[in-house]
DNA sequence: TATGTATGATACAAATTCGATACAATATCT
DNA sequence: AGATATTGTATCGAATTTGTATCATACATA
């Protein structure tokens, strides 16, 4: 379970994304100030916060200068969209931005992005003989080392943690190449061959004819 | 099968709503003011219901309060889309909330989310000696795996899920093939016999006479 | 009971899918 | 830039699924 913080002064906004994350999985607290915010960051260990730059007691590039010590990633939430503002805001160290008024869908996206991009998430995932690092992106199989291309790798996770779960094909390829599905191609099934031999997974994932693939715990070595 | 409430004014609305939802496979009824609405709650037991927050004789806000003590997920339909709405639905307790106009695809999509979080989707399926996971697609008898191509998991899914119900051929072939049904062709017999054979429902899948096909659960060894 | 039609059984043909291989296009690294 | 690695397309063939055809049998109804 991930905690996050959200920093925002209008407090309706801060409650209602407070509410949403909480409805997915995240454990989540609200600050509707820059001072309350630092003290609650000093208490406890957050694994993201999203950060309204535009506060009445302390501008928000101060508190990511602040936040930056303790190495926890952050979103920006801004009603400003100039260029110049989000240039400002990465440079100085934030994660993402989203821009007010924003979809609860697109803020889920992006948290579960950055906490997976932070490997706030699991770090080793051990299944069968595989192990993998999600921190160093390193998988082994028999603790022999496996070089996996990043597309490879992110389909292998993709399966772990969706195993014993039939995918179909668009939803693997939405969820792993990250772009609208219009079928007609064989990019999955390749990729799908690749990390069967190099893992030996020739068992455990099945095809599942007409619909996609299944990493079958079951099978397993 | 999920039973779904749907309460909105505008007639024609709702009864599209549930024209959508019973083709895609839920118990759907509808009403189209506030007090009908709390007397069909009282009476029934519903996994869902999606509610319009303007309706002419109770406030959306006070009848969902009222359906809190029966423990059902709701879904917000609304036209307003400020963000002060959305967080006084979402705090008061709704599930989700879609703006209208909204797209029949994406109402699916999250009647199918909000079900699912609240585990009124039966993931397992279990009839006579029949067993079926929904979500790895597998299905055994008698605890052996019985491999099943996709058209025939699809029609032992429609038959189990419509189990007692005389069905039309029509509807099978437009359910299960989602295509138009033009009659003039023995492919539903014959994907009954595979499955009558694989799944040794002799018995228990009964042919009408000009009519279709019936899974009779009394006949179930 | 006779008759026309509907369904069951079997065989077979058509269509689709998936694994394998080769190779071209991109991206990344030195 | 050149080399290497990654990623995706194309093609082929085997296996599987899916649907048609055919004949035998069962059924409803007159």
């Amino acid at each position: 379970m991930n905690k996050i913080l959200v920093v925002d002064d209008e407090q309706s906004i801060a409650d209602m994304i407070k509410l949403c994350l909480s409805k997915n999985g995240y454990i989540c607290e609200a600050a509707y100030n820059g001072m309350d915010a630092t003290k609650l960051i000093e208490e406890k260990r957050y694994d993201l916060i999203l950060l309204d730059i535009m506060l009445p007691d302390i501008d928000g590039y101060d508190l990511i200068e602040y936040i930056k010590q303790f190495e926890i990633p952050v979103i920006f939430i801004t009603a400003k969209t100039t260029i110049s503002d989000r240039v400002k805001g990465l440079k100085i160290g934030a994660e993402d931005y989203i821009s007010k008024p924003f979809d609860l869908e697109e803020l889920l996206a992006r948290v579960g992005t950055v906490l997976r991009r932070f490997n706030k998430t699991e770090q080793i995932i051990s299944i069968g003989k595989i192990r993998i690092d999600t921190l160093s992106r390193s998988v082994s199989l028999e603790n022999k080392t496996i070089s996996l291309p990043a597309k490879e790798y992110d389909l292998l996770l993709f399966l772990i943690r969706n195993k014993n779960i039939a995918l179909y094909r668009e939803t693997i390829f939405e969820q792993v190449w990250q772009e609208p599905y219009f079928g007609n191609t064989r990019t999955i099934d390749l990729h799908i061959q690749r990390l069967k031999k190099k893992l030996n997974l020739g068992e455990a994932i099945e095809a599942i004819y007409k619909v996609g693939y299944k990493l079958n715990t079951e099978k397993l070595k």
